[in-house]
DNA sequence: AAGAGGCCCTGATAGC
DNA sequence: TGCTATCAGGGCCTCT
């Protein structure tokens, strides 16, 4: 589900509500999703103050006061509630990628009390992970075999000229890898492509630098106003407040198969095609 | 070293 | 209140 987008609206919504506060408690109901929960993990996060909420890529970070880290994936199905317990029902004032207003009744695995609140990170497929940093070094770490996110000025037509050389997967492949660039998912990948008018299936080391121009600059174009439209909201997800993100209204291709291509002008039919086992979205015109 | 493919897991949906 | 197959937005691991 979550590309950067997505995680990124989780993120501004968490940091209005929970910066500054306290975790008082912390219970975990299923240790096993990507990565198996340790039994200490609990020790390391009760009693900090969150003092910031922040994204890198897809992972949100909890920062606290004694500069210790709380990250977490949502991986593909994962989603975060915020429930208000001093209001009598399990009313959801915040951050849910989920369709229903109320609380989903399984896959509840980690519960967090944060003062007057409680944070549920619920889970169905368990693709996602929770995990603790010391410091600052520990953190970055994980991150150094991650490429620049789109918005990143170092993820220039230069950069993805020089990347691509000698290169032979096609640029779909490379779009979804995020050692090259960190952020962007499936979805937004064809939609990318549909804008810089390349087809997914393009090996790389045929592309030019202005091609390299258009990945660069139709990167951020996309994210940035999937941002701006609340995320996408595919089958039953929706974003804070409870309400949906509106960017699937957006797309231009992906899960349009079979429909007329969105180009003005152009005659295509936007096709899908399943490349390395991921389902691509194409108008089989326009993008050559 | 780069690239292809398998796999982790549950749920929704389509087809029978 | 069927059953079975297929697919889903991520990404790590193994093998070649």
């Amino acid at each position: 589900m979550p590309e950067l987008p997505e995680v990124e609206i989780v993120k501004q919504s968490l940091n209005k509500s929970i910066t500054g506060k306290i975790i008082t408690n912390i219970l975990i109901k299923n240790r096993n999703l990507r990565f198996k929960i340790p039994r200490n993990f609990e020790k390391n996060i009760v009693k900090k103050k969150i003092i910031k909420v922040d994204r890198f890529s897809k992972h949100l970070i909890l920062k606290f006061e004694d500069k210790s880290y709380l990250m977490i994936h949502l991986g593909m199905s994962g989603t975060i509630h915020l429930i208000n317990k001093s209001i009598k029902k399990n009313t959801i004032t915040n951050t849910s990628f989920y369709h229903s207003p109320l609380l989903p009744k399984k896959h509840n695995h980690v519960e967090i009390k944060i003062d007057n609140l409680k944070l549920i990170y619920n889970d169905p497929r368990r693709f996602g992970y929770f995990s603790y940093f010391k410091n600052d070094e520990q953190l970055n770490n994980i991150f150094k075999k991650y490429g620049p996110e789109p918005f990143d000025p170092l993820f220039d037509k230069n950069y993805i000229f020089n990347y691509f050389k000698n290169k032979k997967k096609n640029i779909k492949n490379f779009l979804i890898d995020q050692s090259f660039v960190s952020g962007i998912g499936n979805i937004y990948a064809s939609e990318i492509l549909f804008l810089c008018k390349i087809l997914p299936s393009r090996e790389v080391s045929s592309l030019s630098i202005s091609d390299c121009q258009k990945i660069s600059h139709f990167s951020k174009v996309v994210l940035r106003k999937a941002i701006e439209k609340g995320g996408s909201s595919i089958r039953d997800f929706i974003n804070i407040s409870g309400d949906q993100g509106s960017f699937q209204k957006n797309f231009n291709v992906y899960q349009r198969e079979n429909k007329k291509c969105l180009k003005y002008s152009c005659r295509g039919t936007v096709l899908k095609k399943f490349i390395s086992n991921r389902s691509s979205f194409f108008c089989n015109l326009c993008q050559k």
